[in-house]
DNA sequence: GTTATACACTTATATAGGGAAGTATTTCAA
DNA sequence: TTGAAATACTTCCCTATATAAGTGTATAAC
């Protein structure tokens, strides 16, 4: 039985170093993680007590809630009041799927370009008057761009703005350098928040005609539609980009052991 | 200038009741977040200082710690060492996809069925050596499974583990119900890691018959990698799921408001 | 005018301790 | 033997306090 918390493995595998310039509980949580990481503590297992890990490492009550703490935020123990913390197991469902690439991607301006190819302003259909929430046939800004990499296309991206001299993003956005900051959100105090999904589809023959690729090709379709803080609609868009070279990976449990 | 922490607008608002069974530092939390979701604080914006929130809420430094420490872990602010606490702008980059769609659907035993369409043991072709790191042409076990919602067709999943008699993974992956334990984690404790990559496919033809659709048509391919405690490959497969059925979606920035 | 220092401000880390709440075990009584 | 109460142990939450360290500004010295 691996239940009942077991002291002296851990004891002599590491200690905190007072004269590091790593905090004390930053440290505790690395030596946590590097015995997970090295099945000492395997899924299930209970970890050392509070009481035990304070006496054992020198340090105290709070220094050690403050490691499990982290620990719990990023998903590796669960603490369960009056029995013990314990080791989760590795959950597929807790894998997620970040836009790093992209955004690393965008802010590559070494090898990246933004071309637009289009801006004018359309009237609203039926469609765009929807998602925007704004009366059919009010003006809105209609953006396409081409986004290359070492002259390569790689996504394709449209958007609809709500027409409003006022609101200084309609300039903002027609910057080259505007999906840059959708991205990292430097200097957009304008947004809310912003509903993002992603799905799975088939290129029509413009996107591949842009993309320069061949038809059929599946690609990810990759919507957003950002609110302000009214909670009106103010773009909508969508990015495609070419699948082979826009790939989501990501990692569940533990990383370097 | 709205850099200069501003004080009274904060106080008015809300206070900490100290009657209630939600601990101060999360109301706190909440407290600082309906300002952010209400336009109070906007993205840019100082917080007020934690000596100020101190005196204001009549809580102690610990606690404002602990809150705002919770909102930097949220990445909803950053914090500068020196200078203060600061709204972050939303970034469509932080937008993270999960798989709980893909758990709920697994969990929901009401609606969905597991099907094992095969398993059996078979040698592994250069491919399979490779992503498994074993030798080519030793012994591996095949599975298929199709998985249905309410009798529709919505994931097929092919996978081959690594053949060991004295891994206990094995038998308990035949089982109907092994696919949640990948997913919830439940009692898996051989699996230390995984390696999720998520891409855009055309289906082929036993796909594309197996999921009842016409041809062509784009979906989601979800390739999986796990590893033991040796760090030694023992499952890879993957899942294609239709794309109508499986959809992305997330939030960026500020929940309710 | 320029530089160096001191100070006030911020966040960051750590210590010590106490009380509340939940769980599991033991002990005691029926 | 059974059931209930007491106890020990655990995590959880909070307070109070101290020190360190980074940032910016005002002041004094050159």
């Amino acid at each position: 039985m691996s239940q009942r918390p077991n002291g002296k493995i851990l004891a002599q595998t590491a200690s905190i170093d007072r004269s590091s310039f790593e905090p004390a509980y930053a440290q505790l949580v690395n030596i946590l993680r590097q015995s997970m990481a090295a099945g000492i503590l395997r899924p299930g297992d209970q970890l050392p007590s509070e009481a035990q890990l304070c006496e054992r490492y020198g340090v105290s009550p709070m220094t050690v809630r403050r490691a499990i703490n982290t620990l719990v935020d990023q998903g590796m123990v669960v603490a369960e009041q009056g029995r013990g913390t314990f080791v989760k197991p590795i959950a597929m469902s807790e894998a997620t799927f970040g836009l790093k690439n992209l955004q690393d991607l965008l802010n590559d301006t070494e090898h990246t370009t933004v071309n637009i190819l289009e801006a004018r302003i359309v009237r609203a259909d039926e469609r765009v008057a929807r998602k925007l929430d704004i009366p059919v046939g009010q003006r809105t800004v209609y953006i396409r761009r081409i986004l290359r990499t070492d002259n390569q296309p790689t996504l394709y991206h449209r958007e609809y703005l709500v027409y409003d001299p006022t609101r200084p993003i309609v300039e903002a956005e027609l910057e080259v350098t505007s999906l840059q900051h959708l991205f990292s959100g430097a200097g957009e105090t304008i947004l809310k928040r912003g509903e993002i999904s992603l799905e799975a589809t088939m290129l029509d023959e413009e996107e591949a005609r842009l993309l320069k690729v061949e038809l059929p090709r599946a690609a990810f379709c990759f919507e957003h539609l950002f609110y302000d803080f009214e909670e009106h609609p103010i773009s909508w868009g969508w990015f495609i980009g070419r699948n082979n070279l826009l790939r989501f990976t990501t990692q569940v449990g533990l990383l370097e052991g």
